[in-house]
DNA sequence: CCGGACCCTGACCGACCGGTCAACGAGGGG
DNA sequence: CCCCTCGTTGACCGGTCGGTCAGGGTCCGG
């Protein structure tokens, strides 16, 4: 189950040509694992056996492709977890449940959820990270009101509710910077240890 | 009360010039928001109005100044961290001054911290980064032997000792990703509260 | 048979990269 | 006075960067 992908379903132009998508997933692992600046035009090319040019007809410049690769990443993830949110169940299995889909999305798609995670936090320059941060702040504000949710109906005490969702989003960021792929426990049962340790408390 | 300082006491050498100090100091800041690749040695040159040459009167090569950073962050904030436990206190108040501490330490040598944190995570050929994965590897096994501690007298439930401990990591090494410089909480009260939403749950 | 659309290439561009080098001026000891 | 050290500089090196360009090959509709 829930075997790795190279990229998530880039469903919006429906232009997803084989070599698009090659070009996609193999710059995904190189952004991911040596960075925007440690990777050239010419080691994507390399790596996907084509000519630089040939990258210039698929895409306008090496930006056009980073930003494809984390803002279709962050995009999908915002949809993949919404779409696996148990409706009606308690706040708490939601918060459950909110985790361990992010688990699983970092397991599938592990490149790009790398790339995006890593990419330009701090650029003064936005460059086409706008729409991408929009997708963002959707992500975190779902898991801020999940909190709310539980606080709500008492399931979680009062507390501050965007520090929380911090802590949470932190333990699964934090993720890719020791989790190694098919060794040791799978992202998802990560994600749902991590929330039982932050529910329950380490507390006796 | 812990204003930011450029850089940690570098007293190894004893040879901290002042301009040895402000290409350390202005190095980190740009490695830290512009990346190792992301930052040349033109713009340090410039950001500290000198001559390229001159950093290679200072240091023999990039790397070197890089690696004095990291290292030098890294060694010293294992230093801190421990010299600010409290002995023959409970095992979780010193989970909690473990915390503090790093989170006081991020405040005050922000840039080499995250320069530090960000740098070369999985660079397959570990340049002179072997002596600061020692010291990462210390404060890790830190944070673990407390956790243990804690579990053995009874303060926490037997749990994941590592999960546990990269739980903790997770929260304070995310900080950098959205806290601000003199804006919100302080750092070491984020960390603070942090520990307490992780020892005792958000569970009411 | 022609023409255009689509993939695809190698040669090439100016800019910038990390790093080297010869030399200069100031200061101090002999 | 000379000479040596030390902090400092601008000119320069080969190589790589992101990006451009003219054109070749192939396939398909007219």
């Amino acid at each position: 189950m829930a075997e790795m992908q190279a990229m998530p379903p880039e469903v919006e132009g429906s232009e997803a040509t084989e070599r698009v998508l090659q070009i996609l997933s193999t710059s995904a692992r190189l952004f991911a694992t040596t960075g925007y600046d440690g990777t050239s035009m010419r080691d994507i090319a390399q790596a996907c056996n084509i000519s630089k040019s040939l990258l210039y007809h698929h895409f306008a410049d090496k930006d056009e492709i980073f930003a494809r690769i984390t803002l279709g990443s962050t995009r999908e993830l915002v949809q993949f977890v919404e779409g696996r949110l148990p409706e009606g169940a308690a706040p708490s299995v939601r918060i459950r449940a909110f985790m361990a889909a992010t688990g699983e999305y970092f397991q599938r798609y592990r490149w790009a959820w790398i790339a995006s995670t890593t990419a330009f936090w701090n650029d003064p320059q936005q460059r086409r990270q706008t729409e991408r941060m929009l997708w963002r702040d959707r992500y975190e504000g779902l898991i801020r009101r999940l909190i709310e949710e539980a606080i709500e109906v008492g399931e979680i005490r009062p507390l501050d509710v965007p520090l929380a969702g911090r802590l949470v989003l932190s333990a699964l960021n934090w993720m890719h910077r020791w989790h190694k792929q098919d060794q040791g426990m799978p992202a998802p049962e990560v994600a749902e240890a991590y929330f039982d340790m932050i529910f329950h408390g380490l507390k006796r």
